[in-house]
DNA sequence: TCAAAAGTGTTAGACTTACACCCATGT
DNA sequence: ACATGGGTGTAAGTCTAACACTTTTGA
């Protein structure tokens, strides 16, 4: 007796990219995809990812896409869930699936330098056309993850410059989470968390000044990897 | 430029299968390992496993080296992770790993039934050797991984028979937490949960009788998949 | 009748939520 | 001066944890 070799099922690595751009009325959570210039689903939109190689581990893979897609590196990259069905696609293939934060603040500077990177653009996640594959459920998936994530650990802060407001981190939160939050009972939750340590800078503008914020460089102890 | 090909990367499929086993003191978490018969890590225990079949999902796959090690169904099965580590095996090998329950009922009638099925053994969690690959690193996140989800999912009754008794279920509880908890706090907390339903049968024996629990039907709404 | 587990009741504290209110700034 | 967001105070409601107490059985 042998075991069915499985050397046609071929390994790709995808990443859903988060990250925030302003809109008319407040923020709206954002992924780029990138356009298929072959079959299958040649012209459909797709989650950045490629074939993984035969000497990089599945998060390098990950961040090699990314930064192919982006040229940006992650706050925050962490995966998501391996997605084998047989028929997903035309010929066997495993995607193991990625998601990741960008700093916005990044994503314009580059997004400026860059002009637009062919083939990429991004796409609000709750205004997505119909993608390649099982593209459409593994980012609805993500996001359920981010949003859940959101709750219960500091990953928010990943979206935003190293200093902020807490009025900044207010909005990623009620972007993400597409829910309101009381100003005052959102501070005094965070102030009193820990991790968040209040720098001597002030962020002036329109109203009264607002006191900057960053996180402290300890680990996140809500979350964990498989590792450690 | 071509993509370097990815058809010498090998896909297996591994399955950590929890089970509960009287012991003198209380009860344990047990999982069945496989004494390997062939190198690499010739004889040292394993996660039960297998290569990926060109023509089954990975739960399919799980669940079929899942039935080949324990002949038995589970009645709860997820998916942990995917291992990708370049240097985790000697040929590259991503090995995408699920976890299940079983219930005990089950698994002693199995046992009962089988007298001991060849190279398979079952290992209490906190006691293991050392393993095979990553093996050990892989059992410790899915024990975190169990934990975690005991706490606010109802998957602990998937290490019971149909029916229980309040002090059957507190009892998984401490023993998959490690801690005692309150046996009135544990009532009131799983009575008002709607999920839990009462029978007209009690557990006759060593003293007051207790009234028998299941769980209804209704979907676990505390805990979602990638597809639904 | 007594030990032990089943099951009920009660209370103190923690945490959440809602909202009233004062503060500091740009216009 | 005033509109606006920054920031503080407070009280009601909910959730949690600890533990005293009553009930029911087998031995």
């Amino acid at each position: 007796m042998h075991t069915p070799l499985n050397h046609d099922i071929r390994i790709a690595v995808s990443t859903v990219i988060f990250s925030l751009r302003a809109r008319t009325e407040g923020d709206s959570l954002m992924i780029p995809l990138v356009k298929r210039t072959r079959d299958p689903h040649d012209g459909m939109w797709a989650l950045p990812g490629g074939w993984l190689r035969e000497d990089e581990g599945l998060e390098d893979a990950a961040s090699r896409t990314l930064a192919e897609t982006t040229a940006l590196a992650p706050t925050w990259l962490e995966q998501l869930y391996a997605f084998g069905d047989v028929e997903r696609a035309p010929t066997r293939v495993v995607s193991i699936v990625y998601w990741a934060l960008l700093r916005s603040d990044h994503v314009e500077a580059q997004r400026a330098a860059d002009g637009a990177p062919d083939n990429v653009e991004w796409f609000d996640v709750d205004d997505l056309p119909a993608l390649a594959f099982d593209h459409n459920a593994i980012v609805e998936y993500a996001v359920w993850r981010l949003r859940n994530k959101v709750g219960y650990s500091r990953i928010a802060a990943g979206l935003l410059p190293d200093e902020f407001t807490l009025a900044e981190l207010r909005s990623v939160y009620e972007t993400v989470l597409g829910s309101r939050l009381d100003p005052s009972n959102f501070r005094r939750l965070l102030e009193g968390s820990e991790a968040l340590v209040p720098t001597d800078s002030f962020r002036t503008g329109n109203h009264r000044p607002a006191q900057l914020f960053r996180y402290n460089a300890g680990p996140d102890l809500s979350t964990r990897g498989p590792i450690a």
